[in-house]
RNA sequence: GGAGUCGUAGUUCAGUUGGUUAGAACGCCAGCCUGUCACGUUGGAGGUCGCGGGUUCGAGUCCCGUCGGCUCCGCCA
């Protein structure tokens, strides 16, 4: 039989009493953590957001609720009112609360619960739950301390981002949710219109567009907390739908959009007490590719690239001759200590960096005993030597080198330096490194089709120096400079983490047809996909840039997870399932031919198990 | 789209070369217990070994397919 709340009110929560406290009369309401029933004493820890704090039932106390409380079972829901003590015998420093108990006068059972398909806590350990079975009972998920700690350092961030930005005098504007495809080079998420019939919503990628046009309007400054969406695959960082915190400013240069990111960065990690570096230290993207093999360097450790490719600038091994002919490189890292790695753990080693389009792994190991090397047959050991002294590699530490195109060399030793760090413990915990990456290209280049593809939105800007090489690629068709120019673009990268990026943007008409135009659209398709902007930028559009944080990195940054779910109330599986909602899910018939859809795929196909 | 890895009790896992009735811990249920806080203690219940097919006298174990979780590549700022 289950009581009500009636004109029952909490007076504390359960991590708030103190031994202060002592002596007074408190009302609790939360869950049963866990019930230990020593016969004529019965212990519950009562459990709600705020902590936990040990009711005590006995017959001394209250017959009938000492009666009652045999029937508690696990996360009940209860109401307890009783006499707040100084604990008798031990005190428990692991609870906050720990120095007193509640002696329970009265209990109120508010309502019962099934017995949880797991338990939710396990005392010292943590996530120990297949996240399957988690994800389909997120309501219960979502009771344990780790996660709500972080959704509340969530809330937080939030509203030091709020705060800050206001007081910088940013203003918060909404943009709608329901809009026509920007152009970003990710797949949309598309909604059907019932009073346009075949016409189609697009779901933001990001507020771009629109906050351009604010800029235009003369909102001067403007910031938005944006919900973003993405149809593309997921990862342990990337959601179809994620939070950007996306700024623009009028009559901004970079270095007033560096200054505002930093100061609200500072502010949010103030929230750690750690210590975070203002202004951020800055780094080209070609030095990044160059020192760290990727855009978005970890620099809280060393072991930087080496570059190697001088040293076998007339070998005879052909596998690396092959490679300085065609404009390759050979580049190594150095893994201070590892001279003991076997067989297997090289091998392990050789199939990661495959991964990465490495055609193999080189090593020299310097151990006591003398050089090792898988190239010493080739090179013989003076080379190695040489190459080992080359690198900086003394005696103990292991020396690993990839051959080959320089994008597969810079990614296989970018992540292999990771890799290796990781596995030998080399990154500090608590370290917060923020870092702008500069001076980003315009265009990359494919390999597969030979062309220059953007790199970025079609309204970021190019840094002036390089104008007339763009224009000199452009119009008199040298497209090979194109991989020369480089973007007004910046990314803010902090412990390895792409956290957002922003650009200085095209603001004048002229520029803009150019980068249409090396960007392979005519001005009809421009014209097409994204006319109203190009209208809208004739009508006095000032000189603007911005910047978008991804919201949910930084926060995993600050809760210390590597994985983006833990930092969502309710996230979606790496096949972008909701397991609670079982989402996406099915439409009734109706409801398609009101928007005139058929579907065409058999839904069986995909059905699960 | 591709690769790796995992899937056995409610949960986390063990399960030998293919061989009797598939085990442990925690949880759950019932009893005992005056100070526990990972309470203790006695007893008990609980299994479509993800699913489908195949090999075999015999499959949790071997093979094929499939579904799902996670991670990575491609993709995505």
């Amino acid at each position: 039989m289950l009581d009500n709340l009636g004109n029952l009110e909490r007076t504390h929560t359960c991590g708030e009493l103190r031994e202060e406290d002592a002596g007074s009369e408190a009302v609790l309401m939360g869950w049963v953590a866990k019930t230990r029933d020593l016969g004529n004493f019965t212990f519950v820890d009562l459990r709600d957001r705020y902590g936990v704090t040990q009711v005590v039932f006995a017959e001394a106390f209250s017959k009938e609720a000492h009666e009652k409380v045999k029937t508690l079972r696990g996360e009940y829901v209860i109401a307890v009112r009783g006499d707040v003590v100084e604990r008798e015998g031990t005190h428990n420093p692991k609870l906050a609360t720990g120095d007193v108990e509640v002696r329970a006068k009265e209990l109120f059972i508010l309502n019962t619960a099934k017995t949880t398909p797991f338990q939710l806590e396990v005392a010292g350990k943590e996530n120990v739950v297949n996240e399957d079975t988690r994800l389909k009972h997120r309501y219960l998920d979502l009771r344990r301390k780790s996660l709500q700690d972080n959704l509340i350092v969530r809330a937080n961030v939030l509203r030091k981002m709020r705060d800050y930005m206001d007081s910088v005098g940013f203003l918060e504007l909404e943009t709608p949710i329901l809009l026509r495809s920007t152009p970003e080079g990710a797949r949309d998420f598309i909604v059907p219109s019932r009073i346009q019939p075949g016409k189609f919503f697009a779901l933001p990628q990001s507020p771009q567009i629109l906050k351009q046009i604010t800029m235009i309007s003369g909102f001067d400054k403007y910031y938005q907390i944006a919900r973003c969406f993405r149809d593309e695959d997921l990862r342990a960082d990337r959601q179809p739908e994620f939070t950007q915190l996306d700024i623009e400013m009028s009559f901004a240069n970079r270095e007033m959009v560096f200054r505002v990111m930093e100061g609200v960065m500072a502010s949010v990690f103030s929230l750690t007490g750690a210590e975070f570096e203002v202004p951020f230290p800055r780094m080209t993207y070609r030095d990044a590719m160059r020192r760290y093999g990727v855009d978005k360097p970890d620099v809280r450790f060393g072991m930087e690239l080496q570059d190697l490719t001088g040293e076998f600038s007339d070998t005879d091994f052909a596998p690396f001759a092959s490679v300085v002919e065609s404009d390759g490189e050979i580049k190594c890292v150095v893994a201070k200590g590892c001279s003991g790695y076997s067989r297997k753990i090289l091998d392990g080693l050789q199939d990661f960096v495959k991964r990465y389009g490495a055609g193999g792994l080189a090593w020299i190991k310097l151990e006591d005993g003398g050089t090792k090397s898988s190239l010493m047959k080739p090179l013989g050991e003076n080379k190695i030597s040489s190459l080992a002294e080359k690198a900086g590699a003394e005696k103990g530490d292991a020396v690993f080198i990839v051959a080959g195109r320089k994008s597969i060399v810079a990614a296989s030793l970018g992540a292999l330096r990771k890799e290796i760090a990781k596995n030998e413990d080399l990154i500090p915990d608590g370290v917060y490194k923020p870092l702008w990456v500069t001076e980003f290209p315009m265009f990359e280049y494919n390999e597969d089709t030979g062309n220059y593809d953007p790199m970025h939105h079609p309204f970021t800007s190019l840094m002036d120096e390089d104008i007339p090489l763009f224009k000199r690629a452009v119009e008199d068709g040298e497209t090979d400079l194109l991989g020369q120019i480089r973007a007004r673009a910046y990314d803010i990268v902090i412990n390895g983490y792409e956290i957002g990026s922003g650009s200085i943007r095209v603001h004048q008409s002229a520029i803009q047809e150019l980068i249409f135009k090396a960007q392979g659209l005519t001005k009809e398709r421009a014209k097409e996909r994204f006319g109203f902007f190009l209208d809208a930028l004739e009508y006095g559009t000032p000189p603007h840039g911005g910047f978008a944080a991804g919201i949910d990195r930084v926060i995993m940054i600050l809760c210390g997870t590597e994985n983006i779910r833990d930092v969502l109330a309710f996230p979606k599986t790496a096949s972008a399932q909701d397991l609670m909602m079982d989402s996406p899910g099915d439409v009734d018939k109706s409801q398609l031919d009101e928007l005139g859809l058929s579907v065409t795929v058999d839904p069986e196909k995909n059905a699960g198990d």
